[in-house]
DNA sequence: GTCTATAGGCAGATAGAC
DNA sequence: GTCTATCTGCCTATAGAC
């Protein structure tokens, strides 16, 4: 590989420079909210110049609106172990499996995108109707034929896929109740792992997709 | 009842005053978070000048630390049928019920204690110590003693919880999210009642709270 | 108690030197 | 591309008339 032209080194610099502020701007905005998070404060984390940030996201709000994007990203990934599975234990199974593991190493952008969404979804609003729907609906097709075989009982697939979420995410978001109810102390790791099986031993037993214990 | 004195119709005059500003603050931190909303905007929802709200809640912290406190107490007072049953099915039964016709009629304010939360609780973070960790600690007492009575499967209580407040919030907090994929409309009262049924149906069978259908 | 007008401060965005 | 200095506007809070 030749010596990197100018061309490239700059667009280099260009894609670490913006995954800095990237990842700077997810944790302010998850500790802050949106109103309360200031570019300086970004700024200062990302250990840059404010006129920095203007310069590669002209505005705050579209540094925002990146940083949901990316999150939407990471969240629709978690899915694919859901299709590939043969049955409801298998693959609800790994998706909590993989929606924990999230919640672990994604707690900021976690709190990020529940909070767009509870303030109405201002900015990624179209991706709700577009590509969230797509997905859902999706996913409720491969319950139905879950269901329609015998592997699980007949609950209803949407507020099941809600249950899946508000449960996994709610270890990220409500992380900080959990903690201090955990006298202010991180879960460990056995305590992560009793978590996602409390969750999993529950939810696949309540949608009799467990042989009964 | 004698006609009200000078002194008690000033005071029902402020009691009055206040909820108003309660309700329209609540209904703005909600929208905007805590950053976003401004005392302009809750004076314009409120009815009132703005300096009117500086009379009666000095700062925008005093006033949303209100807002947040108000939402705790109905909060707990949900826990109330909690102990009154008899065993798991009626009493977490019961729990969901009353958390999720609280979801419903009180989005607003589960919203801004979700926000709160996710912010790392800067105002609260007292109640979570003291209040909440107590609540919590004598629910454990209660389900461990269903458990030790055979009336139910040895789930961790702590994450058992986590599940009761992650599932029923999830309707309120993630509100706007369900409703799009309702195809942007509000849920029935039909679809309110099988969101209820099938959290309860999951939960309690996941613990082996329910006869084995 | 109520309201208008305004002080004081801070945040988003930009101009322009380097 | 980077950074300092600054503009502009908005927001909290208050002074002071009524």
């Amino acid at each position: 590989m030749p010596k990197a032209s100018p061309s490239n080194s700059k667009k280099l610099r260009r894609q670490e420079a913006e995954a800095l502020i990237l990842s700077a701007a997810e944790k302010v905005f998850a500790e802050a909210g949106f109103g309360g998070a200031t570019m300086q404060l970004i700024a200062d984390v990302a250990g840059l110049p404010k006129a920095n940030l203007h310069y590669y996201f002209p505005t705050k709000e579209l540094l925002y609106r990146q940083v949901v994007q990316n999150i939407f990203e990471i969240w629709l990934q978690a899915a694919d172990v859901f299709d590939q599975a043969e049955g409801p234990e298998e693959g609800i199974g790994a998706y909590i499996d993989a929606k924990m593991e999230i919640s672990r190493r994604h707690p900021n952008g976690s709190k990020v995108w529940a909070s767009e969404v509870m303030h109405g979804a201002p900015v990624i609003q179209d991706y709700l109707e577009t590509t969230l729907t797509d997905w859902t609906n999706g996913r409720i097709t491969v319950i139905e034929r879950w269901i329609s075989e015998g592997r699980m009982a007949p609950i209803d697939p949407r507020h099941l896929l809600y249950m899946l979420w508000a449960t996994t995410q709610h270890y990220a978001d409500f992380g900080h109740q959990i903690e201090t109810l955990n006298g202010s102390a991180p879960l460990s790791d056995a305590q992560w792992e009793a978590a996602k099986n409390n969750i999993k031993t529950i939810i696949l037993r309540g949608i009799g997709a467990l042989p009964t214990a």
